[in-house]
DNA sequence: TCGATATTTCGGTTTTCATCGAACTGATTT
DNA sequence: AAATCAGTTCGATGAAAACCGAAATATCGA
């Protein structure tokens, strides 16, 4: 894609919104998505329709229904990456209007970030769960109790023919988490189990009661993340 | 900045064709950047007016003449990274537009990129005057033989404040280059050398005979590279 | 001081496009 | 089959903004 239709596409409060819902890697209903950006149906059909045709995103039927996601892994660490190396305009009286929630603990795609995510990083290679390489992360050759304490099957993350488990830079941290197909499978296992739980409305995450056990008892992550 | 402002500044031709020439990192007066971007000098103005109070750019006079320039090497980073990761569209009959020559070499900001960037970032790094470390390059602490033969102070590299040697990732390679005051600099060398010279048109470099007889000489780069 | 040059400011024109009402397509329900 | 619901297409409207001619500003050279 040229660089001007990319900055074109972005470059609007209505699709950006669209984009930065579908961040959580949820796919969504069109009218979800119009509500979303605050505008008609038909409005956001026109966007959607153009962020589909630049492939930036993809849609799927089922039934009646238009399911929007994003495009791929890329698009989403595009966009990531993006907002996070954004110059900062040191501009009076511009407070960082970012919800709390979302810096504590949100999806990126289809894997945690935020706070969380790193804190998560940070204490898989802390125990020896994950290694720290040049590019990305990478699993220990024989896996590591964590992994089978969650139920969480290795093989089956290196079958997918996605990255294993880059590093992801997060947006609001600025510090790595675990993204790719080791990203999104502990993710899904940590839903599994209830330890956290999606938002309805956005891609903020919250950490359940035996989430923070499990965090803090077995990853040792800083019971202080809790506090709000 | 938010997402959709920096969209909707790089979400038009004549703007990107302004950012994109100052990308060879000089600084260039109003009427060439309106020239080079095909537009009525007027119209520059006022892009140029849009990305200076957005603080992508930003301009010194110098007599009658406006010059301006990137605002930072960040903002530079930016837009090569943003180029390298954008999507591609799969259209038939849409072989890359890239002039070969900007391929092969050139200026990204102040330092040196493209195949030759990549080639002089390897070379450096085979013969030891260069370590690959976690997130930049870094530099031996007793210098090289290489530094001395052209000449480079190294204590005038690290006495800059900013970064010493990060990592670029290139645009058209996708594979690291040297960034960052030790990249300026050393850019800074081979000029001063007659071992390259810039285009008056673009950011793109070309190789000298001398050139050649240090890259392929001295560090030992593939003189594959010097046939077009 | 006068004219030439580089650039900006102002005003008006034209283009682009985000938006939504109305009508249409298809799937689901009654 | 009729009613309903999700979504799209079409067409018109209005606002934003890209553009350039004309005039203003500032510097330079003579």
């Amino acid at each position: 894609m040229e660089l001007a239709e990319f900055g074109r596409l972005i470059g609007q409060e209505s699709r950006v919104s669209i984009l930065l819902a579908l961040m959580g890697g949820k796919a969504l209903p069109a009218g979800e998505l119009a509500y979303r950006a605050g505008v008609a149906n038909q409005t956001a059909s026109s966007h959607l329709n153009e962020l589909v045709r630049n492939g930036l995103i993809r849609m799927r039927k089922c039934g009646r229904c238009h399911y929007y996601e994003l495009a791929s892994g890329e698009v989403a660490a595009l966009m990531e990456n993006l907002a996070r190396d954004l110059p900062v305009q040191e501009k009076r009286g511009k407070p960082s209007r970012i919800k709390p929630e979302l810096k504590r603990a949100r999806f990126c795609y289809d894997h945690l970030a935020g706070e969380l995510g790193v804190a998560i990083a940070q204490g898989l290679v802390a125990k020896g769960a994950l290694f720290l390489d040049e590019e990305s992360f990478r699993l220990p050759e024989k896996g590591h109790e964590i992994y089978e304490y969650i139920g969480m099957d290795l093989a089956l993350v290196r079958s997918k023919k996605r990255k294993l488990c880059p590093r992801c830079i997060d947006w609001s941290e600025r510090l790595p988490h675990v993204a790719g197909s080791f990203g999104a499978v502990f993710a899904e296992k940590m839903l599994e189990h209830g330890f956290v739980r999606r938002s309805r409305d956005d891609r903020s995450v919250s950490v359940m009661k035996v989430g923070w056990d499990f965090f803090v008892n077995v990853l040792n992550i800083e019971p202080s993340l809790s506090n709000h």
